[in-house]
DNA sequence: ACCACCACCTGAGTGC
DNA sequence: TGCACTCAGGTGGTGG
């Protein structure tokens, strides 16, 4: 469930099931679902189970899970986990495994049942039909500007002075923050922007620079702000780009209220349930329907080896470079 | 420091 | 039925 609305749907999923749980038991049936892991899967194994899982975290499309105590050298680590291009977290009691389970973690909760006895340990299984997820435990280090590392739902309520919130995993800490995440810099990603000669999709397709936007989201928020892919993105004024940030936080603020976007049964929260926003979208995916704000045909385009829609009235080709 | 391209994978759908 | 081909929500490393 790759961009950010669909990760945060996973995230919220688990936060209430991991958050304080200790982990009982991890299985790797596929080796390649580690690749972002510095060891082989004895090792991922040994270094999680028997440790206390603190919270479920997410900056863009990456989840991680802060671990209560420090690694084998002290130094605070993390259960990383992003999804790829078709990656799921499952939880449940008993599931039938899945057809490309790779990852099964067996965790004890916190909670206690209604008669005070504890719960029952759950199952979170990882999930990826394409294997370009990955899992990994992984060393933390300091945010640079000091502030949460990214967004961890209620959790922030119960600890907000917590140690790990000002840390964020070593593999995603070239990640830009996303923008719906307070701290996100408006001013830095204009400053970014403008300083990139290339279309402006592959600037908002760039996680260093802006993050958990992919190419559904892409597209939405370009078409809603009237921009051509292909805008040289040092060319657009502030204000365009003011607009178009505005745009993608609209985009997506809309895709998370309705449970992310789902075309099939892989895009999907920890019960296996699919998102609605699908039914909302404007123009990915629309090609030969009409414009839904002027009635053009929607087209489909080739833009950095990916499909890209647009409106060829409302987003016009910009015009040939002269450099 | 950029930028374009390629690799990493599996499965569904299409046309012959 | 089979085969070749295209396509799919991502990221990282490689050359130029």
């Amino acid at each position: 469930m790759p961009e950010l609305p669909e990760v945060e749907v996973v995230r919220a999923g688990l936060e209430p099931a991991v958050s304080g749980a200790r982990v009982l038991a991890v299985h790797v049936t596929d080796e390649r679902a580690l690749t972002r892991h510095d060891g082989p899967a004895e090792d991922f194994a040994d270094r999680l189970t028997g440790r206390t899982i603190a919270a479920a975290v997410r900056r863009g499309k990456f989840l991680w899970m802060p671990l209560e105590q420090p690694g084998g050298d002290g130094t605070p680590e993390a259960l990383v986990a992003h999804l790829g291009m078709s990656g799921q977290i499952l939880l449940g009691r008993d599931r039938p495994a899945a057809r490309h389970r790779r990852i099964v973690i067996a965790v004890q909760p916190s909670g206690t049942d209604p008669d005070g006895a504890p719960e029952a340990p759950v199952e979170l299984e990882f999930v990826d039909q394409r294997t370009f997820g990955s899992m990994a435990i992984d060393t933390t280090v300091p945010t640079v500007d000091g502030a949460p590392a990214g967004f961890a739902g209620a959790s922030d309520d119960r600890a907000p002075d917590a140690a790990w919130r000002r840390r964020i995993p070593t593999q995603v800490s070239h990640i830009a923050r996303d923008p719906l995440d307070p701290a996100f810099d408006d001013d830095r990603f204009l400053q970014m922007a403008r300083k990139r000669s290339s279309g402006i999709k592959r600037v908002l397709l760039d996680q260093g620079v802006v993050s958990g936007i992919g190419n559904i989201y892409a597209d939405e928020s370009l078409w809603a702000a009237k921009l051509h892919y292909d805008r040289p993105a040092d060319r657009l004024p502030r204000a365009a780009l003011r607009l178009l940030l505005e745009e993608v936080r609209t985009v997506l603020r809309r895709a998370l209220e309705d449970g992310g976007t789902s075309f099939d049964a892989q895009y999907v929260n920890v019960n296996g349930q699919s998102g609605y926003f699908s039914q909302r979208l404007n123009v990915y995916g629309q090609q030969g329907k009409p414009c839904p704000r002027c009635g053009t045909t929607i087209v489909r385009q080739e833009f950095m080896n990916r499909s890209s829609h647009i409106c060829p009235v409302c987003q016009p080709r910009p015009r040939l470079r002269t450099r």
